[in-house]
DNA sequence: CTGAAAGCGCTTACAG
DNA sequence: CTGAAAGCGCTTACAG
């Protein structure tokens, strides 16, 4: 645990001094080719390495993205954590993750506790109901906050949001359910009063309105625990339902399970549409169609969008919605 | 974006010196309980933050741990790392994560960039081969380490390793076929040359051999576009072939999804039993038997056994297997 | 129990 | 192109 060589030690190492190792760590181009040599071969037989701390002190940003997110174990969420931080990490900026596990009180101190750290920048998709003193303690500190794929703080102008077009979803899955035949579509999952199952559910209700057709909505937690019991229900209380459409795949994957188990046909007895098109969905049995939301590109892009503004100071919009894709599989075409 | 206040500002609002800040920001017991209100107010007054980099550059520990994970988008890993980092953030610590994709290279860019970033701590769970310059760097900044579910560096002494007891996990499930009435059993999954893959199958081959039963292996990649192929394989080719012991639940699953497919009736013509017991294994039909490494707990763990070491200085042990259980349930018992 | 001073390892004008 | 000096916001002995 010996002290770590600081850049006194290597302008004394390279001969220069400690202004010039700090120009060159910085790849300044005032510096002369040789002396950067110099100073890189110091570098390398100290075995210097930079210390952040010390440099943010000074100014400089310190090159660390809070990422905070609501359900980290959620494939949605991990797949979009994941590609987001590697993005980062491919730019040279390193990310500080929290899962919040939807507690808006842990929310507020990982907050607080990355604002001491001081992050260079806030990614955070958030609990539903939220402590705002923490939002506000950012915007005092003036750190480019983004909100991603769910909204908290109304103020998009401070605070830009960006998500997928799940109103879009919706319809697309809708409309091809009935293009397949169906009448009686239900909705499956999402708990009622949250956003964002009104946003995944608005696209449904919308056609199934315009087609004349019946909404019917089964509303819970969006596990794979509730679309199975659903799928149970279905089988025993509600048989002239003929398809559905999910909140999300885990729900699907439930149903899935749930009418395997009663020994219901999926795509050909009874027709689902996931929302997610995670990865697992491709290779289940049998195949799931779904929403493809494409969470690690939307991961990336964030990330992308994000280095734009602190990198280039160029502000994202206050809100951005990414198109989805209705990805049509056996759970609703059937097993050819 | 003003200019944040510091202690000096806090000082001066609450008539003291910013030494008398410092102080109750570290909850020192010097200080007169009527001076620390003043202080408290005065910080609520300005809305201070206190700024870590500064602190740590004179000597205070960053409290940030460095989370490195080899695939984050494996839930079994996902659990793995939101456990731990829960665990740390609830005793004040932030978990600096990065995914390395099994990618030696991304790993060691990310050790450094930690490093840089005066991490106290790191848990590593590493890519398999991998560039031991980064972790020499680790080493020589006397940062404690531990390496967690897979082991890169042999060198323990240094670097703790804890892990699961798989080969005993192996042996249950093993044993739990044979009780049933199987002989032929295969193992399936787990690319041949790693450690991993080794210890999973250890047990497996032991009792196999006690037994003086054959045994079968089949490896690739752990996932469940491999094991879906190898159930249509033995369906195809290895009628033979009564029960299978898989490298992990990934694989199992793409089983279960092969055998629907085929017309196979796990539990019954198949048995079945995975490894990890991940969420999901519960839930699918038919349910997954499953070796159970609870890495919810495991992470929590970990992370204990880390606070430990930075805050009151214990050691872990070098090595540290933690016990495992057999979940039985339909893909292996049938379907009752 | 509190204050004045030095210093942590960098960056940033400012000279030269 | 390079050097000397000041300062970022804290903590840590050291006096008092």
């Amino acid at each position: 645990m010996k002290k770590r060589p600081t850049i006194l030690d290597v302008a004394r190492q390279a001969g220069v001094s400690k202004s010039t190792v700090s120009l060159v760590l910085q790849n300044s181009t005032l510096v002369k080719e040789t002396t950067r040599k110099d100073v890189a071969t110091a570098i390398e037989e100290l075995g210097y390495v930079y210390n952040r701390s010390a440099a943010g002190l000074r100014g400089a940003t310190s090159g660390l993205i809070g990422l905070i997110i609501n359900d980290l174990r959620n494939p949605f969420f991990t797949e979009f954590a994941a590609s987001a931080q590697m993005m980062f990490a491919s730019k040279g900026y390193s990310t500080v993750i929290a899962n919040t596990d939807e507690d808006p009180e842990i929310q507020t101190q990982v907050i607080d506790s990355m604002i001491e750290h001081g992050v260079s920048a806030f990614v955070i998709s958030p609990t539903y109901t939220g402590d705002k003193s923490a939002i506000d303690r950012i915007e005092r500190a003036g750190i480019p906050t983004m909100q991603v794929l769910r909204q908290l703080d109304e103020r998009t102008d401070l605070f830009p949001f960006a998500s997928h077009n799940y109103a879009s979803g919706g319809e697309l899955a809708t409309n091809h359910l009935i293009d397949l035949g169906c009448s009686n579509i239900a909705f499956v999952g999402g708990l009622e009063d949250r956003p964002i199952t009104l946003e995944r559910m608005s696209g449904y209700s919308k056609v199934m309105a315009s087609n004349a057709l019946a909404p019917r909505a089964f509303h819970g937690r969006p596990s794979r625990a509730y679309g199975r019991e659903v799928a149970l229900r279905i089988h025993e209380d509600h048989r002239d339902l003929q398809a559905a459409v999910c909140f999300s795949d885990l729900v699907a994957l439930g149903m899935l399970s749930g009418f395997a188990e009663a020994g219901v046909q999926v795509g050909k007895d009874f027709r689902i549409v996931g929302f997610d098109d995670i990865e697992e969905s491709s290779l289940v049995y049998p195949r799931l169609s779904s929403v493809r939301c494409d969470t690690g590109l939307f991961g990336k892009r964030a990330a992308e969008v994000m280095l734009a503004w602190i990198v280039d100071g160029k502000r994202p919009p206050d809100r951005k919605r990414y198109d989805v894709e209705l990805i049509k599989r056996q759970s609703s075409l059937g097993l050819d």
